[in-house]
DNA sequence: ATTCATTTTGTAAATAAATTACAATGTTTG
DNA sequence: CAAACATTGTAATTTATTTACAAAATGAAT
């Protein structure tokens, strides 16, 4: 497959997932999380948002979206914060894993 | 497959690609396109934002960014911007169906 | 039940980003 | 070169985000 099929083939739309940068507001509205639950996530060290390398107000890549809704799933099947993140973790590398094998394969 | 494979089958993350909504600065950096050069493709009435429904500033969704990087390449190719936006409008219709199938058959 | 840690939420003042509405500058083509 | 098309500039205003303080919930253990 190559990168042009991308365009009408969107279950490798890899490109997108990768490049995709969203603000702590948008992010909100796609998770339902407060964006003050969020900082507090983020302070905690439990996601990390580009601000440095960005600019001076957060920007969350996909994975750390993703991993927000994780964690809010498991906290709402009764994990405390920490017992989530910690769970979460391990997901996330897979998707990581993920994320990088499709991008060799389809680029 | 059911809704939940989604968590690392990312083949398949259509629920994200279906809720995420993009601010105009994040559009920019994504798509290499100016803020001034998206408000006026916006004026002109080649793409759409989600402002009246979502709060004061422009939100954009996957369609509709998609809709600005195809646009962005024909550009490239020497399309004029109605042209280019004239051509991706059936892109667009092929990629929509597409997601429309996809969220039913994989929720 | 009260203590204690965890987690969420509130808010004011300052900074950053986006909006609008005006216009100016490029660019292309007949 | 004229004329339509397209991009870019910018000032003033509005909206969103940040930080840093603190106050409430929540929950578990003693």
């Amino acid at each position: 497959m190559n990168k042009n099929d991308n365009i009408t083939n969107l279950s490798f739309d890899f490109e997108f997932l990768d490049k995709v940068i969203v603000g702590i507001g948008e992010v909100s509205q796609i998770t339902n999380i407060p964006t003050r639950q969020i900082r507090y996530w983020e302070d905690k060290g439990i996601i990390t948002s580009l601000t440095e390398k960005e600019g001076k107000n957060r920007r969350y890549d996909y994975k750390n979206i993703k991993k927000m809704l994780l964690i809010k799933e498991l906290l709402d099947e009764g994990y405390t914060l920490d017992a989530s993140a910690e769970k979460v973790k391990k997901r996330i590398i897979l998707i990581e894993e993920m994320l990088k094998k499709l991008k060799k394969d389809y680029s």
